[in-house]
DNA sequence: GGCAAAGTGGGGAAAAGTGGGGTAAAATCA
DNA sequence: TGATTTTACCCCACTTTTCCCCACTTTGCC
């Protein structure tokens, strides 16, 4: 199974430009799909997984305001990037300003999925804190974890 | 998949014209159909996409009242617009008054179609948005995303 | 240490975005 | 119909952004 893994720290400089980690461009092949996460960072996939991904979403009902403003806003949070030379990409200011980018970046694989965070906005979130959070912690329960 | 991706900013200029991002520009290939979108903003169709939502539209029964108007407003408010020199569409005036359009603009791609926003509804738009967005995930689950 | 690979920074040419002038076509009105 | 005004459109010019390429620094590994 492909997958990408590790956490790796680099820069973002006045061109906005990132160094994708060396261990990630193999599997991406010279480019890539930048999205908007779920949470203040963005997502890298493979082209196939957002292919997969914007398909589903292609078949939502525009008749629904609600999916109409999903659409716009995966879409058009979504960019097509190509590595430079250097195993670069390009951040869009868009993208940027969402993931709270300011110059130090923390990249995580994550499954079929690499996140890219700003960071001072990974050190926000500290796991062993979460752990201790019963909330949490009965939420994992129900899916045997 | 072919689709348009991405966020850019623009202005109009005092002779109704706007300049379509570079990277929509190869995808509508000289020529498009400007319409009246479904939310305050503008649509920007490749011919081929706007027939296939013509036809769709034009199917309507046109016993339905509702109907009726909404067919005439949809083509009484659709387009040829064909790309100047500098890769720029000329905004008719019904639809500038449509989409509030002072001054600056936001265009995003949406999958089939680009978006044309007022900079100042796009940003009142969000926000608002903002504030739903927990009841809106529970709707999307519905649909495996 | 020394070499190779990865990461980072910056110059410069090319492309994109923006504004405006001039002329032709269209619309308006007497 | 003819004269005047308005609108459209083609072209040029300037500014800003993008992107390709080169060079230096840092890191990892033998």
């Amino acid at each position: 199974m492909k997958m990408f893994l590790g956490t790796y720290t680099n820069k973002i400089d006045d061109k906005n430009r990132m160094a994708v980690p060396a261990k990630f461009r193999d599997q991406l092949g010279g480019k890539c799909m930048l999205t908007k996460g779920f949470d203040e960072c963005l997502y890298i996939y493979t082209m196939e997984d957002f292919e997969e991904m914007a398909a589903k979403i292609a078949a939502l009902p525009q008749s629904d305001a609600d999916f109409r403003e999903f659409i716009r806003d995966f879409f058009g949070n979504s960019e097509l990037c190509e590595l430079d030379g250097q195993g670069r990409i390009k951040i869009p200011q868009n993208l940027r300003e969402y993931a709270h980018i300011n110059k130090d970046l923390v990249t995580t694989g994550a499954m079929n999925k690499v996140e890219i965070w700003s960071a001072e906005t990974k050190a926000d979130f500290d796991l062993a804190k979460k752990m201790k959070d019963s909330k949490f912690t009965d939420k994992l329960r129900e899916f045997s974890i």
